[in-house]
DNA sequence: ATTTTGAATTTTGTATACAAAGGTCGTTTG
DNA sequence: CAAACGACCTTTGTATACAAAATTCAAAAT
């Protein structure tokens, strides 16, 4: 009933870190969002070209490009002439950010009970179960090998808009919460539930929901983080 | 019952296309973007730094930072190491992305139907009554008007993901689609009804299906073009 | 004939140089 | 004393220079 990997882990996939190495303004972005979605940015504060470049031993070259990616981000405001500022990031807007993950994994939620295949459904099942013992693995890893099985079957242009929403708000963070596992775990099963029974209405209100939760504890947790203090 | 623009037109405000100048950047994103979404620069072609900066005669620099947004938008695809090429654009794609586009300002609306004030829902029926004898505006900036004053009211993120969707499309180009008028004003009434009513979840229905419609619109047109000729 | 190999060439990514706009701060002027 | 001005310095935006990876293409090998 477990045994389903027939060429490994089904979860083993490529997540982000492991992505190829692109040039310096990849480093430069992650850099830079960690240091903004920490706190250790706060919103107003100017980003001095120069100064980043020294610090991270690059040029401005490699620096611009990673600010324009977060500009387009939206986690800095690139004002002409004037230089890139690191963007409010009130509770509103964490919360209205999950509220819009929650949409559109929604739809892909939906998508997921009509067109995903008995044997995915099946491997579906198995992580779930793994994430229900927990002890075994990485928690953080199965949430994500979950949800991954779900947005593989959305359309292309729906899994460019999740990965955007994914990486521009604080992750990994909120998921060491106490009591998030807990949670999560049963919206999983619900949401499985609801995949299982075909019910593509009832699986999208379901990860809503999910995501609304999760906005939450985001929220929580950088509260509790003094994201917000000073 | 028609005069209501006290500071002039409701609907003056700033179309993108006044938008503050910013660097030169931003010109090749425009002039790419155009070529990409009328067809003139095909999925797979890959874009040479040194002629499109010998083209638009500017150096390499604002040529990179705009091949990154462009990226980002998802209409370039930018291998490291291996340059910039143009991103497929199926039908399913733009379908996919108008529903994307349906379930966010399907948000937006349902919001609006919650928090509009009074005087917002006038100026809506106000605009809404021009865009239907539709002789004396010019409709496209009417039925942007329509949608601006609806998205204004919704939290910061949902317009900024707005934004982001309606400018990585094809749009200004189904508006001229025989027929599509007098679908809108049927669409937009219904919407300004639910708005009127309250009935949030109504006008969220009334503003995907809009939103659907117009994607097929947006195929059909594109279609009509040769966009996916040859 | 097809594949392989390896210089020559092109093209990307990064660093540096330069011009112009923005900001600073002291002085002047009302 | 406050506001206005302007010379000076900083920082951005753009252009150019350079190093390294990728592509090309012709010769060699199977």
């Amino acid at each position: 009933m477990t045994e389903l990997a027939v060429f490994g882990d089904p979860y083993q996939g490529a997540r982000p870190t492991n992505r190829r190495r692109g040039g310096l303004a990849d480093d430069v972005v992650l850099y830079v969002r960690e240091q903004i979605l920490t706190g250790a940015l706060k919103p107003g504060t100017k980003i001095d070209q120069e100064a980043l470049a020294a610090a991270l031993d690059v040029s401005r070259s490699p620096i611009r490009e990673a600010l324009v990616i977060l500009g387009q981000e939206g986690l800095l405001d690139l004002i002409p002439r004037r230089g890139a500022v690191v963007a409010d990031l009130t509770p509103e807007d964490i919360v209205d950010h999950y509220e819009l993950f929650g949409v559109v994994a929604g739809r892909a939620a939906a998508i997921a009970a009509d067109t995903l295949g008995e044997e995915e459904i099946e491997q579906l099942r198995a992580i779930h179960e793994r994430f229900v013992d927990g002890t075994i693995d990485d928690l953080s890893a199965l949430n994500w090998a979950f949800h991954r099985i779900i947005n593989r079957t959305a359309p292309r242009r729906t899994r460019w808009l999740l990965r955007l929403l994914e990486r521009s708000v604080p992750a990994d963070y909120y998921e060491l919460t106490d009591g998030w596992d807990a949670q999560a775990v049963q919206h999983h099963a619900t949401i499985l539930e609801a995949i299982v029974d075909r019910d593509a209405e009832e699986a999208r209100r379901r990860m809503e929901h999910h995501l609304h939760e999760s906005g939450m504890a985001a929220v929580a947790h950088l509260e509790r983080q003094g994201f917000w203090e000073d």
